[in-house]
DNA sequence: GCCGTTTTCGGCCCGACTGTTTTCAGTCG
């Protein structure tokens, strides 16, 4: 399967080469430039756009070929011909072309796009001093060679070599969860500035995208320089790279880029949305304001005719104007939530509406945890304890690994047995300690409220074995309150063969739910491959779960197929796989994806109470 | 090269920051 990466990386290369050669050529005529500068750009737009798409090229290319190419934003005749080329024969023929036209290493230096040095510099290098891939460009400028071109300075020099230096360091896109504790902690010590009055971080981050390549925080402030100084000398900052008026940019000491701007309150909400992003939802929304005779930046929302600000405060104010319902950040990536946020009627009087996503705090249970009596750092009373006490959680279910899970000591059946009988006498423990705590509280306007209750289910994480049967008996599962299946072993086998491991597990009427459905690991591993159309429809019709694995490593069901899932009515949970207490934390993760996959409460089962939840369990 | 709620031709999102630029090009998000 080629990747979207895969495909919009050529894209991009091809755009970069487009770009050598323009600069390379003394336009004839004018009206050529500008055709050739709309090319280029038309070649990156739809690299960015097959990039940030949810669903897979070469699968629309298989199930509709051009023509469903070409339904993809940005691709028309020209770009689909050259992707159907790229799918089936590996290669296009127009790329071949171009990088045998110039002895530029392209694919070196289509990277340093990003990074401040773009194919302009880079051709103006080569013809002065034959720079042709990123060894010499680094020599030359090492050996101070560069700053003798015209047009170039010490200064420039030096940034070059910097660049080219640190890139080797870069670590690319951060986990969500990996810096998510700092960049949080960032966000309070701005918020806690005298002069600030609202300090919120926004990008990706804001709109729970899974990786996250840089960190932009808004301030709404009437001093902008002791805010930009503050955040320029951060401990956490390890470089400053630009500061002006408005925008501060540093690397942190973690590698990353974190991009500072300080706004007034009549454009906080303007530069809310702009920063927010994404691009693409950026890009439509200018577009519907310029068809609105208004005129949309971060600074505000204009009267095209005379100028006037028309609004700017207000995020919801932005969206109003052009005639849409405010739209949550995680559905703001320009595929289709902007149809659905239109206030005005569609043809044929049916009102299409935005979903009612799920709620931050609306889980009431957790169905996947780890004990101690296999993998897990604590005791099940302790796990139970911190998911009552601190993450304020109804229920839990135990789901420990199985037997031939050896590394992680899975469980045999009478192992699983004794755990059974073990959680029901803390289920009576726990009873009792309530009823105890309720009667002798006089002061509980409500004692018979069950808000104190908490119960331990019994379940697993049930092994799928290489033929697709499980490796606990059936009659030992009927004896559990919650079963997961999941696969663990022998990934590397063909979509066809995991896919029917998936589905004869989920036709098992002892599964509940499949576990981490495709078993990625987010920049580390792809996953088995998996079918997974076949899958939901297999899990529609035998009533099986599909759960989203909130481990931000994970984050399995990824956003599209939970949207995919959704759609087809397939029922969800929301899993924090927690191997010690503080792992609960994980479950804003799984509820952000859930978000940007138009998740709505009801299509998560633990989101209810502890017996409905069960009453919806096949 | 893409695209259409004035359009199948003639437009194409927008502003901030850097550098050596004394009015603008290159690059970014």
């Amino acid at each position: 399967m080629i990747s979207n990466a895969a495909i919009s990386k050529v894209l991009r290369q091809i755009a970069y080469l487009i770009e050598l050669e323009e600069t390379k050529d003394n336009h004839e005529d004018n009206k050529n430039k500008v055709n050739t500068v709309f090319k280029i750009r038309a070649y990156r737009r739809t690299a960015d756009v097959i990039e940030n798409l949810s669903s897979n090229v070469e699968k629309i290319y298989n199930k509709w070929k051009l023509k469903g190419l070409t339904e993809i934003p940005s691709v028309g005749k020209a770009i689909a011909l050259k992707i159907e080329e790229y799918i089936t024969t590996g290669n296009i023929e127009y790329f071949g072309e171009l990088k045998k036209r110039t002895p530029i290493n392209v694919e070196e230096f289509y990277h340093l796009e990003g990074i401040g040095i773009g194919p302009r510099t880079v051709k103006a290098l080569h013809d002065r001093l034959g720079i042709k891939n990123l060894a010499e460009l680094e020599k030359a400028a090492a050996e101070g060679k560069i700053h003798s071109v015209p047009g170039f300075s010490y200064k420039k020099e030096e940034s070059i070599l910097r660049k080219i230096q640190s890139l080797k360091k870069d670590r690319g896109r951060y986990l969500l969860g990996d810096i998510y504790p700092l960049v949080k902690q960032i966000e309070v010590c701005l918020s806690n500035i005298k002069d600030v009055k609202k300090a919120i971080a926004v990008g990706s981050f804001r709109r729970m995208k899974e990786t996250v390549g840089d960190i932009d925080y808004l301030v709404l402030s009437d001093a902008p320089e002791i805010v930009m100084d503050y955040f320029a000398s951060m401990p956490e900052v390890d470089e400053v790279i630009g500061k002006g008026p408005s925008k501060t940019f540093v690397k942190l000491n973690n590698g990353m880029d974190a991009d500072l701007l300080v706004v007034p309150k009549e454009s906080f909400g303007s530069a809310l949305q702009y920063f927010t992003g994404s691009k693409e939802h950026g890009v439509a929304l200018r577009k519907i304001a310029i068809s609105k005779g208004l005129h949309l930046n971060e600074w505000g929302i204009y009267d095209s005719n005379n100028n006037k600000m028309v609004a700017g405060s207000k995020e919801e104010d932005v969206y109003n104007i052009l005639g849409l319902e405010w739209i949550p950040p995680e559905m703001r990536e320009n595929n289709g939530e902007i149809e659905l946020a239109k206030k005005e009627r569609t043809g044929d009087g049916n009102k299409l509406k935005l979903p009612d996503l799920i709620d931050y705090n609306s889980l009431k249970g957790d169905l996947q945890v780890h004990s101690n009596d296999t993998d897990g750092m604590l005791s099940i009373q302790d796990i139970a304890s911190a998911a009552k006490e601190k993450f304020e959680l109804e229920y839990i279910a135990i789901t420990d690994h199985t037997k031939s899970l050896a590394l992680a000591h899975g469980l045999d059946e009478g192992r699983l047995l004794d755990q059974v009988n073990k959680i029901s006498e803390l289920n009576d423990i726990l009873k009792n300690h309530f009823k105890y705590n309720n009667n002798n509280n006089k002061n509980k306007k409500d004692s018979s409220s069950s808000s104190n209750s908490f119960r331990i289910l019994s379940g697993a994480e049930v092994n799928i074995l290489k033929d697709g049967s499980l490796d606990i008996s059936n009659n030992v599962l009927d004896k559990l309150d919650v079963v997961g299946a999941a696969i663990h072993s022998n990934f590397s086998q063909p979509v066809e063969v995991q896919t029917n491991r998936l589905i004869k597990a989920a036709q098992n009427p002892n599964v509940d739910i499949i576990f981490h459905p495709t078993g990625r690991i987010i920049n580390k591993r792809e996953g088995y491959p998996v079918n997974i159309e076949k899958l939901i429809n297999d899990a529609k019709d035998t009533g099986t779960v599909l759960e989203v694995d909130a481990h931000y490593n994970r984050l399995d069901l990824k956003d599209e197929y939970i949207r995919m899932a959704v759609q087809n009515g397939v029922k969800l949970v929301i899993d924090s796989d927690a191997h010690h207490s503080m792992h609960f934390a994980f479950l804003v993760f799984g509820i952000g994806q859930a978000r940007r996959g138009w998740a709505k409460q009801s299509n998560i089962l633990n989101t209810f109470s502890v017996e409905k939840m069960l009453n919806s369990l096949k």
